[in-house]
DNA sequence: ATAAAAGTTAACTATTTGGTCAACAGGTAG
DNA sequence: CTACCTGTTGACCAAATAGTTAACTTTTAT
């Protein structure tokens, strides 16, 4: 007596809290990382009682891994599919706006992407030997494609896509410091767009697609 | 009885243990994060007991304030400072090689730093509120300058100061997931010169200095 | 030689924390 | 109405861990 129809309320009731669960959780471990987060300032975070946390993921790490999973479906959606069809020009133009757009919205999914690779990616060494590796393969021999059509500079493809990651998320997990620097309390709408200006620029004259 | 000269073999050994054991705490601060990482962690991969710890620093937190003293006097060195003397062209690229150079030789460093940025910067707001802030706005009036001068392109220049930190931090902060996409167990020699030379060459085109 | 200082270390303690459990509440289907 | 499933929650427990203590050894200064 559970098929899809039935989860309607139920499944809301279920849906609804772990969601809230999954959201309190990913600050915590953003800001007190893996250990430092407990169980305990999770559910005060999601205002639920700690019991209530442990009987919709069974343990701690069951939630970490539930908001990683939550954190590459971002990663996914935000990445920005490059299209063989666009030329050099118009793809990194599109890949720039669509990660440094990523970047402001979700600064949560960057930081606990981050940390989880500078920790030594324990729980992402799957995904990256597979899923990443494939991705970055494909993408750099469609750029080599187009540097030997002479589209675009002969730089190196690889290092091109780990620019253009490194400085579209340094935006989110850098955030604290940038802000600080630039003495502000919160981005607004409008650094996003010089953001995707200066970075569009700086990269597509690197290539020689200005 | 306690002047400078005394400490030749006292100080020695406490110099020498006290490495030992911010080494060893650096290494596990990076994998298993502040609360992760437990004294009795650190003691053994120090290979001393853990009281031994606890007797040269007080306690889990001032271990951790040694540990980013170490990282940022680490920064202070491997920044590189920039020589209005040079001109835009030499600055840059002396920059980009200290900092790439910087990354591959102390990737624990800039893990820590950028992990205690991501997390908020708890311990480091004082330093990025005074005297990094500082930095970067002399360094971006003597870019505006230049400017100004007609010597390089008109480019914001604190986006280009995040831009430089961001992509040679990148090569030792996520260390693990480019060498699992390049598939590589390490990283070479050859690699830092490549990452100099690839970064040197975009940036200065990009600043209109090829 | 010896006293003081520095360093070493096992054992112990108080606290924190992940996880369990059992009792209870509310809604839903037949 | 009633039996069942889903959800709620306080109380509890065992393990882990930061930090203390006190006994002991080694080094240093005179």
């Amino acid at each position: 007596m559970k098929n899809n129809k039935e989860i309607k309320k139920t499944g809301n009731i279920r849906a609804l809290s772990q969601h809230k669960i999954l959201i309190a959780a990913s600050t915590e471990f953003v800001l007190q990382g893996y250990k430092g987060a407990t169980v305990q300032s999770i559910a005060d975070r999601a205002s639920l009682p700690k019991a209530n946390i442990l009987y919709y993921f069974k343990n701690k790490e069951n939630i970490y891994h539930a908001v990683l999973e939550h954190t590459l479906q971002m990663w996914d959606e935000g990445i920005g599919d490059i299209n063989p069809e666009d030329g050099p020009k118009a793809a990194i133009e599109k890949f720039i706006e669509a990660k440094v757009r990523m970047s402001f919205k979700h600064p949560e999914s960057s930081k606990i992407y981050a940390m989880e690779i500078i920790q030594g990616a324990q729980h992402l060494k799957d995904f990256a030997r597979t899923y990443q590796r494939k991705w970055v393969r494909e993408k750099a021999q469609l750029f080599q494609q187009w540097i030997d059509n002479g589209e675009m500079r002969d730089v190196n493809p690889i290092h091109l896509i780990f620019l253009i990651w490194s400085a579209t998320q340094h935006y989110a997990d850098f955030e604290t410091q940038i802000l600080t620097i630039m003495n502000r309390a919160d981005y607004e709408d409008e650094d996003v767009e010089d953001v995707i200006a200066f970075l569009t620029d700086m990269i597509l004259r690197g290539c020689g697609l200005h």
